[in-house]
DNA sequence: GCGACAG
DNA sequence: ATCTTGTCGC
């Protein structure tokens, strides 16, 4: 599973694929032990075909940077609402090849199930790759929920028609919330617990948080293209 | 038809 | 997503 191109699909036929992708994802409690979590997100300049893509390793619970991957990469298929994943998985999985190491999970900058087919970035990764994946956005792509109290850590149930299909979790005190979402082989209890232990001094959690700035400086040319084991 | 719409 | 200046609050 490399190299994927959706360059020449149209939306319909991404349809087909999210629909037929869907049969795969896994939901079930988390068993398998977790020391190595990873964050995954892709960074570009406006209007280019150029995305860098990235993926950090981080211990767990330490959350402590071990290694990483970054690539560089042409796409073609367009942002569409819906369908990040036809232009963000490509990449990342080329990334994902790299990795001196493969984490026990990945947090992904989207949504995983909490889509309107159930088949959000994160778990379209996830059944890619087949491995465990939790889906962390910044903002509501489809669903219901009631605002949850403005303290760290609280969270109310993402409802999407009648199935809970995520969490709004409040990862700092009176500040936007996020909205988590297992991508495949996890439950919504155990992701909104996993992300939970990945919330740092900011809004966003650090797996994600770290992805977004290590590719932004791999754009900037502030790092080299390539791959690492971190030493300490 | 109208409104919504991850990154 | 990216760009951009100021401003509010702990």
């Amino acid at each position: 599973m490399q190299h994927l191109n959706y360059d020449n699909l149209k939306v319909q036929d991404a349809t087909i694929i999210q629909n037929s992708l869907r049969d795969s994802i896994l939901l079930q409690p988390r068993n398998f032990p977790l020391s190595i979590i990873a964050g995954a997100d892709i960074s570009f300049n406006k209007f280019s075909t150029t995305v860098y893509a990235g993926i950090i390793l981080l211990s767990f619970p330490d959350l402590l940077p071990i290694g990483y991957s970054l690539i560089k990469k042409e796409v073609l298929f367009p942002y569409v609402p819906g369908y990040l994943a036809f232009r963000e998985v490509p990449p990342l999985m080329d990334a994902w090849e790299n990795l001196p190491q493969k984490p026990d999970l990945l947090v992904v900058d989207g949504h995983g199930i909490a889509h309107p087919r159930r088949m959000g970035i994160a778990s379209h990764f996830g059944v890619s790759a087949d491995t465990p994946t939790i889906g962390c956005a910044k903002t509501l792509l489809c669903g219901q929920y009631e605002e949850p109290a403005s303290t760290t850590g609280s969270s109310s149930p993402l409802i999407y028609k009648n199935e809970v299909v995520g969490a709004v979790l409040r990862t700092k005190n009176a500040v936007k919330p996020v909205f988590v979402s297992p991508g495949h082989k996890i439950d919504v209890p155990d992701s909104v617990d996993i992300i939970k232990q990945c919330i740092g001094r900011y809004r966003i959690p650090e797996p994600t948080r770290l992805a977004h700035n290590m590719v932004n400086q791999f754009r900037l040319g502030e790092i080299p293209e390539g791959y690492t084991a971190l030493t300490r």
